[in-house]
DNA sequence: GCTGTTTGGATTGTTGACAATATATGCCTT
DNA sequence: AAGGCATATATTGTCAACAATCCAAACAGC
C-alpha cells in the first residue's frame, strides 16, 4: 500500500484513492446518481479536492459526469468486460515481449520468486480468492513495469487493471483456476528468462485469452452474473 | 470542431481543450516549469477549473505535477515516441480486426470515401503536410470507432493519438510518405470490406510498423530532430 | 384527465481568500 | 571561501461562500 518515496500526499490524491477503491469494491453502486456533498460527508472531504478527483476518475472512464446533473459510476456489462480482455491480450502480449528483451536478471529472479510464493499461497489458502487475485495482479504488474515502456505500463496499470479489478470484485472473484493459471505464469516466466520475446508474447496472449474464455463460459452458463 | 450535441460546455472543459492544444502545438514548451497564475492569465481562466483540467491532463500523462512544485509539460524523447508506436501497432491491429468484423456497410463505404477525398487532397496540395496528417488521423479515427470497442477507442483517441500528434507537431510533420501510406490505407480498407479480420490486423500492424521505421531512420540520419 | 408551462428547490460550477509547503536567498559557521 | 542552516517569499493546496443551472413538482389551460 505505502509506496517507497511518498511525496506530500495531497487531499486530492486521497480523494482519488478513496473513490477508486470504493468504485472497485462496489461500495458505490453503478448507475446510481450520487451527489457531491454526500460523497464529501462520506469520505470526510471538501468539494475542492473531490472535484479534482472526480475529473481524474472521469478521464479514466470509471465514472461519467454530466454538467449540473451529477456523477454516476459506469454501469458494467459482460460484453465490455470481454472487450477489456481483448485489449489486455494484445497489450500484455507486447509487454511480455518487451519484458523478455529488457528485464534485468534480477527482475527475472524476483519474478520467479513471486511465483514461488504464489504457489505456497495457493496451497495454504485454498480457495482464498483474494490472495489469488493479488498474486495474479503482482505477476502482471511486474511484467508491465519490466517492459520498460512507460506509456504501456501506465495504460495497463493506470487504466485497464483498475477496470478489470472492478469487475472482479463485482463477480466476487472470477478465475478460480489457480493451478492452471500458475502453470501458465511459470511458462511465461521461463520464456522471459530465456529471452524469447516472441514465445513470451504468444504465451501471454494465450494466457489472457484463456482467462477471458473462462469468464465467458461462466457468464453464459449462469455460474456468475454481472 | 463543433460537435453535434454540445452539452453545456463548462469552463473546466474549455481549460482542458486550451491546454491540450497548447501542449500539442508546442506553445507550452516541455520541461519548463510554469505557474498556475500565469496559465490563468494566459488563457483567461480562474484557478478552479484550471486545476481540474490540470488533473485530467496529468492523468492522461501529458504533464507532470509535483505538489507545491508546479507543473511542467512532459519532456519528449525519440525512444518514447518509438514506444508509442509499438503500442499503437498492437492496439490498432486489434481495432482493425474488430472493425472488419463489426463495421456496418455504410461505415465501410464512408471509410472508402474518406480515402478518395484523401487522395485528391494529396494530389492537389502536394506536400501540404497538415492535410495529410489530418487525413491520416481521420482514417485511423474511423477504424477505432468502428471497432465497437468503447474502451479501445477511448484509449486510442483519448490518449495515444494526442500523444502522437504532440510529437508530430514538434517534428513539424513526420511521415512525408503520403502515397505509400495511402496505398496501405486502401489495402486495409479492402481487407475490412471483405470482412477479413486477420488480414486487416496484419496489414494495420505492418502499416504502423512501417511508419515507425520511417520516423526512426529519419531521426537516426538526422533529417529531423527531437 | 392530460399536457404544457412555470416556479421552487437542490445541486453543481465558479470565485476569491486563507493556510500549508517548497524553493531561493542570505547569513552564519567552519 | 565554501557549505549548511534558517528565514522569507512565492506558489500551490484547501476551504467556504456565491452564482448559474438543471430537475421536479405543482398549477393552469385545453
Amino acid at each position: 500500500m505505502s509506496e517507497a518515496v511518498l511525496q506530500t500526499y495531497t487531499r486530492a490524491d486521497e480523494a482519488f484513492d478513496c473513490l477508486q477503491t470504493a468504485i472497485i469494491k462496489g461500495d458505490l453502486v453503478p448507475g446510481e446518481k450520487i451527489g457531491e456533498v454526500e460523497l464529501c460527508s462520506r469520505f470526510n472531504l471538501t468539494r475542492g479536492p473531490l472535484r479534482e478527483a472526480l475529473g481524474r476518475l472521469e478521464s479514466r472512464g470509471l465514472l461519467i459526469r454530466r454538467p449540473h446533473a451529477g456523477v454516476k459510476v459506469v454501469s458494467v456489462s459482460a460484453e465490455e468486460l470481454m472487450e477489456l480482455y481483448r485489449i489486455r491480450e494484445v497489450m500484455e502480449g507486447l509487454a511480455a515481449k518487451q519484458a523478455a528483451e529488457r528485464m534485468t536478471d534480477q527482475e527475472i529472479a524476483d519474478l520467479k520468486a513471486t511465483l514461488d510464493s504464489h504457489e505456497t499461497m495457493i496451497e495454504q489458502a485454498q480457495g482464498q480468492a483474494y490472495y489469488q487475485a493479488e498474486g495474479d495482479y503482482d505477476f502482471h504488474h511486474r511484467i508491465a513495469t519490466g517492459s520498460r515502456n512507460a506509456k504501456l505500463a501506465q495504460m495497463l496499470l493506470g487504466d485497464l487493471y483498475y477496470m478489470v479489478r472492478m469487475y472482479r470484485y463485482r463477480l466476487s472473484q472470477s478465475s478460480g483456476r489457480p493451478h492452471r493459471a500458475l502453470g501458465e505464469h511459470r511458462r511465461i516466466a521461463e520464456a522471459i528468462a530465456s529471452r524469447d520475446g516472441e514465445l513470451a508474447e504468444f504465451l501471454m496472449k494465450r494466457h489472457i485469452n484463456a482467462a477471458r474464455e473462462n469468464i465467458e463460459t461462466k457468464i453464459k452458463t449462469g455460474t456468475i452474473g454481472v
